[in-house]
DNA sequence: GACTGGCACTTGAAATCCGCGAGTGCCAGT
DNA sequence: ACTGGCACTCGCGGATTTCAAGTGCCAGTC
């Protein structure tokens, strides 16, 4: 029996499994597909296809269901890639174009991801840690207090309220500003920050206590883990697609989906490895993650060519359309990256 | 049969389904409340709140459940108000004031509230409309734009870039931050609004164009529907409580916390009515939403003496703790609209 | 008149049983 | 290597039965 027919009976079963979520026997196999031979061969072929652990039958009187490994076998050699349709691409460009700020291009983001693929979807904001200084403003406001703004390369703002001592005269404010602008803006923010300790040196020792707080403050919105953390999360209706039994198959998707560090774990490491081309696409185990057996995750960085800004990707069950929402989530990364990196 | 009587039968009806889920029978009913009365009388008492539609019997051979009427009842005049405890009471405060600014003050709102009710938890985003001009920054960036950034009363800061025709010469740029400063601060973004319109006239015709844009960017954003449509969710895994059956009990709740515009009716209506001490409960059908029977929201409005800055509430089964959650809802709502009113 | 004990009746939920059919594995034959 | 045939397995759906919780009502008591 050939090596090359048993992969294509791997590839139909999980087809058709995909499409019916109905465990999927020798006779029904061959009917949908010309595969030219009978049901009895394509059990031989099953059964091989069984002990080397791609598929497996849920009971005895059943057909067959591709198992974690099936579905890697499928995405890694089998599953044909399937271009979006210009029409879809151009909706997506469009409906993102649309937006008028970087928060609003995040929620069109989720947005249309989940409706795409019909799963649940989740955008990271673009990373602070990542992204360059374009701007920082300070503003003097009543009573001794201070508003910080900074304004990052991928068009994120940050705002910060210092609140000091005393009120600091305007020159000393307008000094304190143009130096920070200085040393800071077109630096990476972790660069930013160091450049930012110097600062303090340079002034009158009887300034030191306001210019201190300003800049320590400033600091640590530039190593603000938290705002890293930010993640938006749509789609969570299409989970009905995830099983019947709530409490196996529903709630730990949902209380991971409220777990911000759980979801940075999911995303996160899909820039790591292997640059590949494709999106990356986690089964089952492999996103390292219990509760979620039965749930796969396709994720893909995004942004410009010269730097990644944060990920994105879907959440899903196994038996997923995985050309369609690797299409999808790939196509998305795109968009959101081109739009984000011109700011 | 005393009224009175019949009124203790439904408060510990209404309290024992709560507490079990399950349908009450009369024997329970006398076991678990020391009413000093025979199972038979209450036979009859239920009989009777049955006929005033109180309770209802799923069928025929079961105990009774609450109607929504009966729900209605139990809040209006039966519950009693559970206080927090002060140890509760503190760790929501000391847990709210460790934010950082208004995104983290919201987020950590819902995930309080959340875990107090453990149902889903919503808390809009305090409204602009309601809100006064705090500080108006303008800031020349570079190539002919220029950041305009607003911060309002309850602290929030919004921000929007202007794309000029040319680039704007400094005292201009000087001369028009004074004047939109004077028009606006203090006033409610809908004044503050109107006033711009007029301060376009008192410049040269040769600086109208810039003037023009970027004051009318300013104005959009003052009037921007959008951003008093932000809405924070949490705590869908309680979703579980709603009931077992997902495309009746479980899928139009979901669909519903992703639509802002619902959610925003459910809350929105919170403030309008009859300013109740107590947080504004609707059961069933009073939601006036189709999908929501079985769901019951609390909400409550937030913010200072002085204004209202918005709304935040839970959504429940309409079988839930309500004198728990009405208090919690009520802490909540009080120590948030504490932090945001001081800023 | 209000309450109670007793009793016949209803009825859904859980347990049990059964037949059907899809699907399998294996074998002998081409 | 493939195929047709066949005996076998076994879960699912439907029907049947049992069980017990709960009710409504009535006659009797305080």
């Amino acid at each position: 029996m050939s090596e090359e027919r048993r992969l294509e009976v791997l590839r139909a079963i999980v087809e058709d499994y995909v499409a019916t979520q109905e465990p999927v026997g020798s006779r029904a196999l061959v009917e949908r597909h010309h595969l030219g031979v009978s049901p009895a061969t394509i059990r031989n072929d099953m059964a091989t296809l069984e002990d080397e652990g791609y598929i497996t039958q849920p009971h005895t009187s059943a057909g067959r269901i591709p198992t974690d490994k099936g579905y890697r076998m499928f995405v890694d050699r089998l599953a044909t890639v399937k271009a979006m349709s210009s029409a879809e691409r151009r909706a997506i460009e469009t409906f993102l174009a649309g937006a008028v700020d970087v928060d609003d291009v995040i929620q069109r983001s989720v947005k249309v991801l989940a409706q795409l693929t019909n799963q649940v979807a989740i955008v990271q904001y673009p990373s602070l840690t990542r992204s360059t200084v374009r701007h920082i403003e300070l503003v003097a406001l009543e009573s001794a207090r201070v508003l910080l703004v900074v304004i990052t390369s991928s068009g994120r703002v940050e705002q910060r309220i210092v609140e000091l001592e005393e009120t600091p005269n305007e020159e000393l404010v307008a000094d304190l500003r143009s130096r920070i602008i200085r040393a800071t803006v077109g630096e990476r923010l972790p660069e930013a920050s160091l450049n930012l300790a110097e600062i303090i040196g340079s002034f009158a020792p009887g300034d030191r206590p306001i210019v201190t707080s300003i800049v320590t403050t400033l600091s640590q919105t530039f190593s603000n883990e938290r705002s890293d953390e930010r993640i938006a999360v749509g789609g969570t209706a299409n989970l009905a697609r995830f099983g019947t039994d709530f409490d196996t198959a529903i709630r730990p998707v949902l209380e991971a989906l409220e777990e911000q560090v759980v979801l940075l774990k999911l995303l996160g490491e899909a820039s790591r490895p292997r640059p590949t081309e494709h999106p990356r696409v986690r089964i089952g185990s492999e996103t390292g993650h219990e509760g979620f057996a039965g749930t796969a995750v396709v994720s893909s960085p995004y942004g410009s060519d010269a730097e990644i800004l944060a990920t994105l990707g879907t959440v899903g069950p196994t038996r997923m359309d995985y050309p369609g929402t690797i299409a999808a989530v790939s196509a998305v990364a795109r968009y959101v990256g081109r739009i984000l990196a011109d700011g």
